[in-house]
DNA sequence: GGTCAACAGTTGTCCAAGACAAACCGACTC
DNA sequence: GAGTCGGTTTGTCTTGGACAACTGTTGACC
């Protein structure tokens, strides 16, 4: 199954590749017999070896997928044409409420960046927890947490900033957001919100946000983490007898499995738990699923927080 | 690619059984060639559907290879008697330091997990943060956290707990660990230590615990999270120049991609940088891969970082 | 000129059956 | 016990074919 004489610092296996990449292994054969590309030699045993400038450009392929491209379309351009490419799909899709403060955010936001660059961990909690301090924690969290992630993941996807960079950045806030929401009198109000993230969908900065703005509410929040499986959603929604089921999806995600966990959730949890959908995910907003409430942005959650009080006033 | 039409509530199609259970879908079908199960039924297109009781037989099949089973042994057993069998496997490799003080602590521990399954997440999170008060962070990590994680990851293997109190439970030590992680002042002493995980090693709790007796003995920390690339991983230490790089690894991840990532690790890091491996995965322990520090448990760490600083004296 | 349906091209996933190295297991010897 | 040996088990890789779901364009109709 595995040369242990191998190289593996100049080449892969299709199993290390489809780790590096996300691209399953079928579609690595598929794309290797229509479009030639990528063309990976073989071993003694017959099996693929994939070059390390073949996984190269493999990454970027996929990073291009993510971002709406097709593979006919790119996979034969070269490597730095891939990355031209890539740079140009940025989303400056921000909605500020008056260009002059958004200038002057976006000044500070690419201070953060900076400091994330420059690795200067200590520097960008110790600013990240000023601000937190400076302008309280609802504007923090939507002026601060929310775009600066937003930013670092596009930075990410033009190839600006590194993997471990992202770590370090996703370390640091969790540490700050944590340690603020830990400075919130536990409320005991309705509604109770359970937390969570189905389990392709690593990423749980949207929860801590969520968390964050559902606790300053008054919510009883309880956090699962992420990766949650479905069947263990409803039972921990069940337990806790919730009231609403927030999930967070990140751009990078299958769009099907998003679109199977949600009606497979809403068959399984009772009428009267409601499932909030909330994050990057560009389906939610194109093809939100029944009686799912999509809430496209962080303010948008405590009109929903009026709502549910409202329509259960006993509570 | 999705029949939008279906029951996803009785049954699965291939892909959503390697999601649940985490066998390859190529296991799936050889099981199924070989053994005659699972027998899935085939849809309108000929593809497989997998009925959920068949599922549940493959998830607790599933728990009993990690433990060590073979297939062909088990797979033919009813799934009554497989529960049973995974509910033997328990293991009760504790080395208390004496016998008397080992039972007391067992009742202490026994009354965490009974909170962990009343879900009385508030009672948990209060009770830990009182142990850790009254017994110091040490003695707290590794008389306390660490073997109720085994206990929780134990229970979890016999059916005991489900996936979702597990979760819970992770989440409340993570808040306890890094409010008390929190709390100890930033030293600037070497060793510079990097912690992280491989990706396929979604199990976070082993950084904190070492992060925590790091951060006591004065090293300084820089934690990427769990799941960064072994590329990144040498990114992070050479920006960091981080004298030695630990790695958590849990009972569950493949033994070949831990050879494989720790070989891989070995060959791109600098030769002054050291590896620090720990965790619950039996391989280390088995099979130690060259050039690599196995800490078996966390008792370990200290005596490690004497052996760096009397090696470094001018550190 | 704008709307919608039919059509053609693209793309990811699934299928079948065969092959084989690595891991495992039991029997044997020192 | 500790090590070596052969036989069995087992997961992963192989090829080439198939097809539903998706994307985008053409052309008819209002």
């Amino acid at each position: 199954m595995n040369d242990r004489n191998s190289l593996p610092s100049l080449s892969r296996t299709i199993a290390a590749v489809e780790r590096d990449t996300g691209l399953s292994k079928d579609t690595l054969r598929v794309w290797e017999r229509r479009y030639g590309f990528p063309n990976p030699g073989r071993d003694q045993f017959g099996e693929r070896v994939y070059p390390m400038d073949q996984v190269d450009k493999l990454r970027v392929l996929r990073r291009l997928m993510d971002a709406g491209h097709r593979p006919g379309k790119v996979i034969h351009l070269p490597i730095e044409a891939l990355q031209a490419l890539a740079a140009e799909t940025s989303a400056p899709s921000v909605t500020p409420r008056s260009m002059g403060d958004a200038l002057a955010e976006h000044e500070d936001l690419q201070r953060y960046l900076e400091l994330v660059k420059a690795h200067q961990v200590d520097a960008l909690r110790r600013s990240l927890s000023q601000a937190q301090l400076r302008l309280g924690m609802e504007r923090f969290v939507t002026e601060v947490v929310s775009p600066l992630t937003r930013m670092v993941g596009d930075a990410w996807a033009r190839g600006y900033v590194e993997v471990f960079e992202e770590h370090l950045y996703t370390e640091s806030i969790q540490v700050v957001l944590r340690g603020a929401i830990g400075t919130i009198p536990q409320p005991a109000r309705r509604p109770i919100v359970l937390l969570t993230t189905i389990p392709q969908e690593p990423h749980g900065l949207g929860l801590l946000m969520a968390e964050a703005i559902l606790s300053l509410e008054g919510c009883r929040c309880v956090s699962l983490g992420v990766q949650t499986p479905v069947w263990d959603i409803v039972l921990a929604a069940t337990a806790h007898s919730a009231d609403v089921v927030a999930l967070s999806f990140s751009a990078s995600i299958n769009p099907n499995q998003v679109l199977e966990s949600l009606v497979e959730l809403r068959e399984k949890l009772p009428q009267g738990t409601e499932i909030w959908a909330g994050g990057a995910c560009p389906i939610l907003q194109r093809r939100p699923p029944p009686d799912v409430h999509v809430l496209a942005s962080l303010p948008d959650i405590q009109p929903a927080i009026q709502r549910w009080r409202d329509a259960h006033p006993q509570a």
